[in-house]
DNA sequence: AACTATTGTCATCACCTGTTGACTTGACAC
DNA sequence: GTGTCAAGTCAACAGGTGATGACAATAGTT
């Protein structure tokens, strides 16, 4: 279950609790959306602390990003399996706190503020962990492999494409894996033996 | 050339004018980001007034989508090239008066009220004429070469990832042709006579 | 010439945003 | 007690937003 589940406890610190529910905001709504009131309400905090307490708004998100990224639960698993772990990631549900690493990406890459962020946790928090999983893949592919998995999550959570919503959600995933496969293997595949990749060894239906 | 040129000839009527500016304006910055000022700066004329030309900054913003969109012009050329025509769409350069279809799409998914518009339009203006255009390919797969294309844009032209960047686009290019082909061609592949895809006929470098 | 839309401008409203500095409260130390 | 530091609150500022309604100018029609 590749969900990071947020417990807003009452051992917290008032940043942590701050923090938790900036991710949570952060994860539903967009950069622009999400407003340091509204964090603060979350916690029940007056807003000029939450901004006292993380220098700036910029500044917090930043923070709700990095520490939603989580790359060693995207990547701690077996290297096989990495398409079907990236993949199901797209497909977790998420419970009523629970986020996952995609979330706020998916949400918050307009404003500036935002995307320059965004940049730096993409290469820090999946290209690079991606390279030293599959030494093979090289980086164009495996930012393209991000970019697939970012347009899947923004067409199906924020645009809700039809599509990509609801029925036969199995075949869907099934697609999303085989790409990511050749996408990965596309280099090897041509280099290698056969013109075909493998055959992915789940044929998880 | 798949880039719509704007001129802003001063034999359009000035709510032409306006439209037009508008959509260089969203093609270039996210809707929250693009002012009806700022618009109304660019023709010199009254902010006032281009509200008042469209009822409200969504009406506007859908008409820029809109006309932005023009499907007939990524789904008019051969069937077979597909592939790589929606590809070149990606790496079309962009001059100081043309965007391309994406560019909206990809700077304004953020908020609500552009997401609305953003789901009408990918299904009327994308995944429809690529169903028409190949009658195999399933809405899922429609929706997800969608997906792969907006992904690839966001992580190039608004996130501005590295490895999407500059050098040696030839090589990223054909990495995404081949991936449209595969995501669209999947089906027919494993139901065909052979496992493997047909090697796509364009060997543009 | 007089009436009438259309085209466009002006000042301004109501609202919301991140940010700031001054203040209060509480706990702990000496 | 008194001094000190952190935790947290309060009211307010400065700037920007889309939206309005009242007004001016222009052009076309009869």
């Amino acid at each position: 279950m590749p969900q990071t589940t947020i417990k807003i406890g009452s051992g917290d610190s008032t940043r942590e609790r701050i923090l938790k529910a900036a991710m949570l905001r952060f994860s539903a709504h967009s950069y622009e959306e999400t407003g340091l009131r509204d964090v603060a309400a979350d916690v029940g905090v007056d807003p000029a602390y939450v901004h006292r307490c993380f220098g700036s708004k910029e500044k917090l998100f930043l923070e709700a990003v990095r520490a939603a990224a989580r790359p060693e639960r995207l990547f701690s698993g077996d290297a096989d399996e990495l398409a079907s772990t990236l993949a199901s990631e797209l497909f977790a549900e998420r419970g009523e706190n629970e986020i996952r690493s995609l979330d706020i990406v998916i949400r918050s890459f307009s404003s500036p503020a935002a995307s320059r962020v965004l940049r730096d946790s993409l290469m820090e928090d999946f290209v690079g962990p991606l390279l030293r999983k599959r030494g093979q893949v090289s980086e164009k592919r495996a930012a393209l492999v991000a970019a697939f998995l970012i347009g899947a999550g923004i067409l199906r959570d924020v645009v809700r494409a039809d599509p990509l919503l609801g029925q036969d959600e199995g075949e869907l995933q099934e697609i999303i894996v085989q790409t990511i496969e050749e996408l990965m293997n596309g280099d090897a595949v041509q280099e290698g033996d056969a013109r075909c990749a493998p055959a992915p060894d789940h044929r998880g239906r």
